[in-house]
Formats: C-alpha cells, sequence, structure tokens
DNA sequence: TTGATTGATTGAATCGATTCATTCAAACTC
DNA sequence: GAGTTTGAATGAATCGATTCAATCAATCAA
C-alpha cells in the first residue's frame, strides 16, 4: 500500500538505511551507487511512491530541463509540426517542451515570455509576433537564450530557422509558366507580413523573367473566407481578362479559392490552375489535390531545438547561424497540364 | 541598465529599504502594502530586472499554478481547441496549462504523467489512451485529480466531459433518410474504439426505426488514405447495388471518400450523399463543403476545466459529474436534398 | 492618559532536493 | 606494514521565495 500524499527524499533514506545524499545519487548518478544500496534506495522509493519534487530539484541545482516554444496560432498545422519536432530534439536532451500561443497577440507574447522567464526555462523557441527582440537579447543576458523560428534573424543576435519564400514563390510562378499559364495572378496580403512580401517578390520576379505579366489580388488577410471572396470576383471576371492561373499566398487562401471555383462553375485546372503555398495535410485531401509549397516543418523544429541546445549547452563558444531551407513544389491535379 | 543574470527577493528588499516579507507581500498581497512602500518595491524591481523563481515561490507554497493537459494527437484540431478552450479558463484562474502528447502512445502516456507528478501540477485533464485509470485514482489521493476529457467515466471516481456519440449517429442517419436516401452505409473502424461503435451504433438504431438496412463498410483507421479505399471500392459498385449515402465516422474519413468520388466520376450528393462526423474547419472549406456533426470543442475543455478547478478548489466537498453534450448536425452541400 | 484594537512591517524558519567537502574503508604500491 | 590511491557514502549548507508569529506604530474608546 503506497503512501499517502509527500513522501519526500529524507523518507526515502530513512527507510533505505543510507544517507539523502546516497539517495540523490541514485536519482541523478545511479553508476557511482554500489549496486546493493542502489536496489534498496529504489525499493524504498517504490514503496513509498515518492515523486521527485521538481520545484525543490531545479531550485537548488538552477536548471529546469525545460524549454517554451511560442507560436502564432496553435491551431495551425504548420505550428504544430514545428512544435513536434522540436519536441522530439528535447526529449533526446531529457528536456520537456512547454508549448504557448501568443495568438498573434503582443500582449499574450509578452506574458508568456513572462512566464517562461518565471519558470526559469532552458531556452526560448519563438516566432516573434510584436517587437520582442529586444527584449529577448535582454533575456540572454540573464541566462535564457532564444532562437527565431519561421523567420530570419535581420541581425546576427540570434539564430534562425526559416524559409527561403522567395524560392518558394519563385518556384510556384515558373510552374504555372511551364504549364502554359500567359495570365497568371498572385493572391495574398498583407504585405506587411514578410512572408507575403517574399513570396511576392519571388513570384514577380520569376515572371518578369518569364517575361508574362503577373496580376495582383491584395488581401487583407490569409484566411479561407477571403479566398472564396477573392474566387468571386475573379470568377466574375470575363474569360478573356481572367487569370489562367492563381498563386495563393497560403494553402487555406487556395482552398477557398478552389471552392468558390467550383461554386461558380470554374474548372480546375482546366480554366484555372491554383498553386497553394505550406503544403498541409488538407492540400493533397481537396477533392482536386492542390499544388503546393512544401515546407519540411518537423524538420525546422527539430533544427531549431538544436541550435538552441548548442547556445545552452557551449560556454561562450557559440556562434549564431541561420538556417534558410528551400521550399519544394509538389505538384498535384490542380495544376495539371492541360 | 538592469543588472545581469538572477536578482533576486533580497536585494530588492536592500534596494527598497525593505524585509523581504514587504517585498513578497507586494508580489502577492499588494493591498497590504503602503503606497509609500509599494512604489519603492516596484521601482527597485524594475531597476533590478528582478523576475521572481517559480521554483522557489511554489517549492514553499507548495502549489504550482499550473495544469497539465494530456491529448491522443496535437496535430488533431479537435484536440487544439479543446485545449484552447482550457487554456482559456485556466487563464481565468492564473493558472498556466502545460499541453502534453501522448501520440496514442502508452509509454509516453506514462512518462508525461510522471512529469506532471514531478512538476506537482495542481491537476489533470486527460483523454486517456492506455490503462491509466487505476494510477490516476493513486494520484488524485496524492493530491492530483484528474478530469477525462472526450471519454465517458464508467466509474463515478472521475469527472468526464464528452459528447453523445450514439445521438450524433443517429442524427447523422436520420438527417441522410430525410434526404431521401433508402440505401445508407456507414464507413469505419475499428469497433475496439469507443467513439466508432458508439457513432455506429446510433446510425444503426436509427437505420432500423425508419425502415431502412444500414450497410457496413469496417475500416482498420480513422485517415484519410482509408476513405479512399472505401470509396474507390463504393465507386466501382453497380449502381443499382451502391449506396447513395454514406455516413463517415470522422471528417477525415468522409474527406477520403469524397476525392475518391470526385475521381471516379460520382457526384455529390446528386450521385452519393456524404455525412463526416468532427466538423473540423476543413469539412466546411472542402470544394464540396461537407455536412458534418459538430461537437462544441472549445465547450468541452472549458468545461473540462471548470470541473477541475472546482475539485481543486474545493476541500473534500466536491462531487464527481459527467457532463455529455449532444452534438449537433451542420447540413451543407454534400447533403443537399435532390 | 491608559488600554485595546487595528494594520503595517519584520525576519527567522521553512519548503525538499542537490551539492561538495569530508570521512571512511578497501585496494593497491613499494 | 606504512603510505597512497580510489571509490562510496555522508550530512550540513544551500538554492530563493513564502509564511507567520512577533513587533511596532497609529488610531480609537473610555
Amino acid at each position: 500500500m503506497p503512501s499517502g500524499p509527500g513522501a519526500k527524499l529524507t523518507d526515502v533514506a530513512a527507510l533505505a538505511g543510507v544517507s539523502v545524499g546516497t539517495v540523490s545519487n541514485v536519482l541523478n548518478r545511479p553508476d557511482q551507487v554500489s549496486i546493493d544500496k542502489r536496489s534498496r534506495v529504489l525499493a524504498a522509493i517504490d514503496q513509498l511512491g515518492f515523486v521527485r519534487n521538481e520545484s525543490a530539484r531545479s531550485l537548488r541545482s538552477g536548471s529546469t530541463r525545460s524549454l517554451g516554444m511560442l507560436v502564432l496560432d496553435v491551431r495551425n498545422p504548420f505550428f504544430t509540426d514545428v512544435a513536434l519536432g522540436a519536441e522530439n530534439v528535447a526529449e533526446d536532451h531529457n528536456h520537456s517542451l512547454i508549448l504557448a500561443n501568443s495568438a498573434e497577440n503582443a500582449g499574450r507574447e509578452q506574458a508568456y515570455l513572462d512566464l517562461f522567464e518565471q519558470q526559469r526555462v532552458q531556452g526560448v523557441l519563438i516566432t516573434p509576433f510584436g517587437n520582442v527582440l529586444e527584449r529577448l537579447e535582454k533575456m540572454r543576458t540573464r541566462g535564457i537564450p532564444s532562437v527565431l523560428v519561421d523567420r530570419l534573424a535581420s541581425t546576427d543576435q540570434f539564430c534562425s530557422v526559416s524559409v527561403d519564400d522567395v524560392a518558394g514563390g519563385a518556384a510556384a510562378l515558373d510552374h504555372l509558366v511551364s504549364i502554359g499559364s500567359v495570365r497568371p495572378a498572385f493572391v495574398g496580403g498583407p504585405f506587411t507580413l514578410q512572408q507575403v512580401e517574399d513570396r511576392y517578390r519571388g513570384a514577380a520576379d520569376a515572371a518578369e523573367r518569364a517575361g508574362v505579366p503577373l496580376q495582383l489580388f491584395e488581401t487583407p488577410d490569409l484566411k479561407f473566407e477571403r479566398g472564396r471572396q477573392v474566387g468571386d470576383l475573379i470568377g466574375n471576371l470575363q474569360p478573356a481578362k481572367r487569370p489562367d492561373a492563381v498563386f495563393a499566398a497560403n494553402d487555406q487562401l487556395a482552398l477557398g479559392l478552389l471552392q468558390s471555383f467550383a461554386a461558380n462553375g470554374l474548372r480546375v485546372p482546366e480554366d484555372i490552375a491554383i498553386v497553394g503555398f505550406d503544403d498541409i495535410d488538407f492540400a493533397s485531401q481537396s477533392s482536386i489535390p492542390l499544388t503546393s509549397i512544401s515546407q519540411p516543418r518537423q524538420l525546422i523544429g527539430e533544427r531549431a531545438a538544436e541550435l538552441l541546445f548548442d547556445e545552452i549547452d557551449s560556454e561562450h563558444g557559440h556562434v549564431h547561424s541561420q538556417v534558410v531551407f528551400t521550399p519544394e513544389l509538389v505538384a498535384r491535379q490542380s495544376t495539371l497540364r492541360r
């Protein structure tokens, strides 16, 4: 019969007939304890149902074995995948990952950074929303380093792991041209989002290189509903003026376009082709599977966590680095050659 | 210039010229401190960049201001929505939510429960995977209560928040009959999953009441790919033997069916209608918007967290209760009356 | 004026695990 | 057999915030 709440280390020591130091060693450096005592201690732990108090442990030892991760939107599959990758690496290092959701809200973002500081996490993985770089630098001086995720560090003060959105945009447009598009369009916004800006720029440059014009449909956000609206707009254009292909700044938008086109009797890809961005699961699971630009999501999380541990573990000898992945186009039915 | 790592409470006290007790009071019971000293302390905190050490705090006070939440799959939007609801309630109570992912793996599930115990969370929200009820009861005796989420407690030893899957299944089938289906089918499995079993039973009972037969296509899992396979199978049946409507045990499966039907030239809903379950975002965002059974996901999380806090806060006076929500059918194009 | 009451402030004791200098015993060297 | 090395085990000191009984000052009642 395991005892009630709160057997502690001294209780274990007493029951096993050893000192507290020995019990602590069994917990933390088991190979430095003789087999005999070790098994006695383990038996006592089992009998008492002892669970080590993490607060006490980290108070004394100064380290917490946990990382904080702050993302823009936990509901976005992109971020859960990135988090999964980071969590795996954290687990390898015997750390746990505290996942928090800033929900694109500067106040919440600050509040969670407060929390991370109070918890004394060993490091932070963050996709910044508000103006937090200064604060992050301050946190580093206090011993809590951070790595930027899905965002290229503008200074060399941080490690960052991101994706080359310009290249992704170019790949999308090159693909559209290669299947014969002569009137491609870009749908997305706002351009204050770096990702949107980059994806557009890549596409625009590629269009210029290919000698085709690129129409622009700017949107105030990247949501599904917005895609539907723009889709209706495009569907109502005269066939001769209508784009023969669209590159949407993300998959949500692309799915919105797709639904609108289906409702308006526009055939995809025959009348109009579509490329999305992100390659979320539902891109391939749409009735008309969607061509999209795929980012190595788990890998982004893994690499970010690795860079973070590198900075945590190395005393001073750490050099910040910017990892930039090149996204890949995955061709599916929505851009089938006509 | 804020100071380096580790200003502590005594430093603040010294700088402000008060005792440590007063600083602690400013932090925890600000109204018991005179305005004068309070502002002096706050100034000192600001100047030193003091951040309270949560480990020390909770070691001494015994409470952690955090909940643990353990879900089957963080990548599943259902769970992220439930978590969001729970997180909001936790925030209202000034607690933070530690979200963990058992990934339908009994070993990980146990490991995370270990972690929660070590962290001394105040309570646990869990969708159990393995055989953990006994352990959870033991944890309660040690002062860590738990609430079952998306799972009806079989004993009255736990609070639980779940959805009436039988009613959901019945609603789906009633709807199909009401739009004129005479050869409905159920697609889903395995039947060892309580949810699948219940949804099927509700549908089967409703079919019997309506006097129509219910065909069954059993699947080994609930994934998209499986839906596509079954869809191909159905698409190859002679029109006369082919179901005129299918009820899929979840939306992933339904989307798979939809894609397959589209590829095989079956029109939805004219040739065959589809109802899904869960009403994930992508159900309504499909090219042919999908009728689905909607669960109040955030509400489930909120209610679960409220029940948990009730048990945490009440000394002994807590009575376990089972909350069961009735899901609602959301009719869309995939079951438009012919 | 005195005694009682209220409210603010103090600071030593405390939470529970870890650390590390020290002790002890055994094994080894010459 | 004396001296040295090695490995295990010990337990008091420690991490930093909170607690609470005690103190002090100010206000009030009679």
